[in-house]
DNA sequence: AATTTGACTTACT
DNA sequence: TAGTAAGCCAAAT
């Protein structure tokens, strides 16, 4: 069941295979960066933003990617419409975003973002 | 090569 | 109001 790649995906953010085809992975790591310090946004937003509109699923797979890729993705403040940190357990330890978040300033109450509404940033806001 | 799973979301029953 | 179904695309088994 680990799904985990043990090898880089050949669409990985530094080793694009098309140069003139943005793959995937690279929109939702350029997007993830633009996330300014403090806030957050969510899976749903950021594949709006990538064109791939509601295929949220495969950006938490892009992130899952993240943590090996080079320019390291803030994913810790990516989580779902709820504001609920679903990806808590796929970081180093599952409490390492949570006490990220809340280095930020964002205070998380039973994994969930505290006024989440207010701190969602919306990536076509940019 | 086909099937299953996955850090999700929306819509229908 | 809650539970179930489908959709999305890619990687792993």
């Amino acid at each position: 069941m680990k799904m985990y790649p043990q090898n880089k995906p050949k669409t990985s953010a530094g080793r694009p295979k098309k140069k003139d085809e943005p793959s995937f992975f690279d929109s939702v790591y350029a997007v993830v960066r633009q996330v300014p310090y403090g806030r957050v946004t969510t899976y749903g937003a950021v594949a709006e933003a990538t064109g791939l509109r509601m295929s949220a699923r495969m950006v938490g797979w892009a992130l899952s990617t993240c943590a090996h890729v080079q320019p390291r993705i803030p994913a810790h403040r990516v989580v779902n419409r709820l504001g609920v940190l679903s990806g808590r357990h796929h970081f180093a330890t599952p409490t390492l975003m949570q006490e990220l978040l809340e280095q930020e300033g964002v205070k998380v109450k039973d994994d969930t973002v505290v006024d989440f509404k207010q701190l969602f940033w919306d990536p076509r806001s940019a």
